[in-house]
Order: structure tokens, then C-alpha cells, then sequence
DNA sequence: CGTAGTTTTGAGAGGCGTCAAGGAGCGTGG
DNA sequence: CCACGCTCCTTGACGCCTCTCAAAACTACG
């Protein structure tokens, strides 16, 4: 088993502007904690649940990164998403009481666990919460419509482009740089999700840094020149 | 305006086994009627809501067809999904308080309009709604990764196929066929939906007719053989 | 330091997009 | 009731973007 439990506090976490606790009052947030006391640590290339696992808690990433994905009975695969710290992961598994996709930590990773009853229960008492979770459930749907959005409509070039510009942003908003990121996922775990292979993924990299728009080496890339990522992003107007 | 109130009890709508009041008692239906007591009629091409509209009620489909897509700013445009009785429109507002997508009406339509804030306040007091909301979220989610893998790693006829039998399970859950449908939207409406060109659709659709597999006569289809769409999709087990 | 996994790059093929023309269905009005 | 125009659909020809197959280079890790 590599998961193992540790108290932490709500309250005292410096994720707290990023993660379930957004907005809460001292009252709500010493509550909130009493409810989400356990972390598991998972070890890079473990799972945090699989596909057809009972589900039980929804859970925080407090450090790491992770891609979910589903799989079909033929064996293809889609990379869903990738987490990182304070975002949420398993609200697949709500509507079956089983997970429909599978959770794998990108690196050593740890994760908050919030039992999704407890959850609930705590949420018919503060309006707050429950509001806050509402818009979790939302904000994942609204990304997913960006997802179909880049899938259905855009080009190999476009999609690598919204791809890190996305991540930047996302790593920018957690303290990180804006225009240097060290990817955690392979060449095909990118492609999976973008719905391309891993060559061309390769060879768009390979375009960019020939254009002088990023370096790259390895996982580790610099993005030199944002504005031309925007403008192949969004044609007409750049932004 | 092309909107209109109308007085309805859900606990005798006929749709309450797919709407939300599934597994509701007496008493929370009660209070869920009287919290839902508009009824709005939408004419075909017309729009429930567009991007940016202010976000203050969920939209339960009464009868009708939707659509729902979203557009970038240089233009582009993607289906993001088809709505048809007791399905529920509207859910990407509640992150940002305003729509993200158009939701846009394909036939004449009528919508329950369930104002969210009352949602919200009637599922702190009654668990079995609580738990509904939860399910509808994250069933929009699970749809949409499903979406994902579709346009992520799958061709064209395997597109059109999932989608065709998509569309055939949803209808027959209502009392139609099993094997024939109208089409409520246009060749260019699926192929954005399913992220390929109109005559790639169009294409498609012949192909299926001379290997026998449907019937074609404009929207009306008949699938013929569905055992040779569920192979299409799925090469290895044909399930 | 060897091996497995990952990434890069090339060459060729094919699926789907693009452009174009024609046809069918349907609502409107004479 | 028929003519007209508009929208939608079909089909063809061609080209390009991305996939496929293949080989080599690089990195990480034991």
C-alpha cells in the first residue's frame, strides 16, 4: 500500500486560496477540517484510483502532479485532464458511485481525501460550501467544453500552443514562472490528450523552437515569445 | 419575447423519471413544483440563453431539442452537445454566474426553469435532491469525457457511429425506436459536434447506406444493423 | 555502464479538408 | 397550385495535414 495518513489543517494550508476551502469563514474552515484529515501520498506511476473503484472521497492534490484518463474495452486511451496542486480530482465517480476513469500521479504526489459524504452533509450546512462545490462540478464542465472545443476545431499547431499556454497560466496563478515550465507527462501522454500522436507532438515542438517562439530540451521548455503562441491560438485577434 | 409562463406540477409531469425529481417524496416533490412553477417556450433557431447572459436558473428540456455550442472570438464554433426531454440545460453558469455556451433551440421547444439560488436552497434541506444535483454534474462530466475520447481517438465513420447510437439509447429511454430517428440538426451541426466538416458527414452517412448498415433519407434514419455500428466503434469486442 | 524508455527525425501513405457544382426539399408568394 | 428562392445535402477532384512505419539518438535509472 502506498498510501499513508497524516493530520494536516485546513486553515494553516497554503493551498487554501487554490483548493475546496475558498471563502470560508473560521467556524466553516475548522469544520472543513475535521472532515478531511487524512493525506496519501502516491508514488510516482501509482494510481489514485482506477477505473470501476467504489468511490467514496473526492480528492485535493496538495503537492504532485496527475493525468486522468479513460480507457475503452479495445484499448484505446484518453488522457482527460492533468491536476495540479489544489485542484480537485474524482468527480467522475459521483454519478455512478464507481470511478470511470483512472487517476495516475505524473510524480510523487499527495492528496488531500475528502469523503464525498461528509462533504456533502457539510455543505447543507453552509451555504458557502456547498456554492464552492457547485462551482467545482461547473468549472469542470466548462473546461471540458474548452477540451471538446481545441479537439473538434483546431489544428496539430493550435492545440500544442493552447496546450502551454494553458499550463504556463495555471503554474503562473501557483507562483510559478510564466514563460519557463517543466513538463511532467511524455510526449504521447500530450498527444493522448490533445488527440494527436506522439510524433507530431515531437515535430510541433520541433516547429516552434525552429520559429524561435520556444526553446526546448527534453521536458523543460521557454516559451520566448507568448504573443506568437496567442496569435496562433486566435488568428485574427492575437489574444 | 418568445418566452411564456405556464403553471406545471412536476409530481405529475410525465418526465419526472428522467428529470430531476428522480426519487423524490411526496413532500420534496411538493416543494420542488413549487419552486419550479415557469415554464418558458422557445421557437425553433430561437436561444434559451447566449455567452455572457447573466446565469440565475438551470433549464430542465420539456419537449423540444437543443443544442448547446460554444464560439471563439475569431469565430469558430463547437458543438458541445444535444439536449432532448428531461435533460438539463445550463449548468456551465454556475462557475462564473454568466453562460459560457448558446444554448440554442433545433425544433420548438418548452423548458422548466428551475431558478438555481431555490435549487440550491431546497437541496441543503432535502438530501435526495442534494445527491440528484451532484449526480446531474457529474453525469455532464462523465458525458463529456466520453466526448473527449471520441474526438481525441477515434475516425470518422467510428464518430458517427458512437453518435448514432448515442442518439437511438437516448431516444429509446423515451419510448422511440430502437432503429429509426429523425434527425433534429443539420449535417454541419454534427459534423461540429463530432469535429469533422459537413461533407465529411454527408460522406459518412453514404458510406453506412451502401454497406447496408442504415437507411438514409435526409434527417429520417433507420439503422439497419446495429450490431455492424456497435463493430465500428468498437473493432475488438463489437460491444 | 548497460538497458529500457523517451524523443527526434525521415519517408511515404492515406484520411479528411477544401473548393466547387449540382440537386433535393421546403416555405413563401404570386 | 405552381414558381421561385433559400437552405441543406450530396458528390467529385485534388491537396495537405497528420498518421504510420522505421531507425537512430538521447536520457534516465538501476
Amino acid at each position: 500500500m502506498d498510501s499513508q495518513s497524516i493530520k494536516v489543517a485546513c486553515a494553516s494550508c497554503n493551498l487554501r486560496e487554490l483548493c475546496l476551502p475558498v471563502g470560508l469563514n473560521q467556524e466553516e474552515m475548522d469544520r472543513l477540517n475535521s472532515v478531511i484529515s487524512i493525506r496519501r501520498r502516491i508514488k510516482r506511476g501509482a494510481s489514485l484510483f482506477h477505473t470501476g473503484d467504489k468511490f467514496l472521497s473526492l480528492f485535493a492534490v496538495r503537492s504532485g502532479f496527475f493525468k486522468t484518463h479513460v480507457t475503452t474495452v479495445d484499448g484505446r486511451n484518453q488522457v482527460t485532464g492533468f491536476q495540479m496542486t489544489g485542484e480537485i480530482i474524482g468527480l467522475d465517480g459521483i454519478v455512478n458511485d464507481h470511478h470511470s476513469c483512472d487517476a495516475v500521479a505524473l510524480e510523487d504526489a499527495e492528496v488531500c481525501v475528502m469523503p464525498f459524504d461528509q462533504i456533502e452533509q457539510l455543505s447543507r450546512e453552509f451555504t458557502t460550501l456547498q456554492h464552492h462545490v457547485h462551482k467545482i462540478m461547473s468549472r469542470e464542465i466548462v473546461r471540458d467544453h474548452g477540451v471538446m472545443l481545441l479537439l473538434g476545431s483546431m489544428r496539430a499547431e493550435e492545440r500544442l500552443a493552447a496546450f502551454l499556454l494553458n499550463l504556463v497560466q495555471r503554474l503562473h496563478a501557483r507562483g510559478f514562472s510564466q514563460s519557463e515550465l517543466i513538463l511532467r507527462m511524455t510526449r504521447e501522454e500530450i498527444g493522448s490528450y490533445l488527440g494527436m500522436k506522439l510524433e507530431t507532438v515531437s515535430r510541433t515542438f520541433s516547429k516552434f523552437v525552429e520559429d524561435g517562439t520556444i526553446d526546448v530540451k527534453q521536458r523543460y521548455v521557454h516559451i520566448k515569445n507568448t504573443d506568437a503562441l496567442n496569435l496562433i491560438v486566435n488568428p485574427q485577434t492575437g489574444r
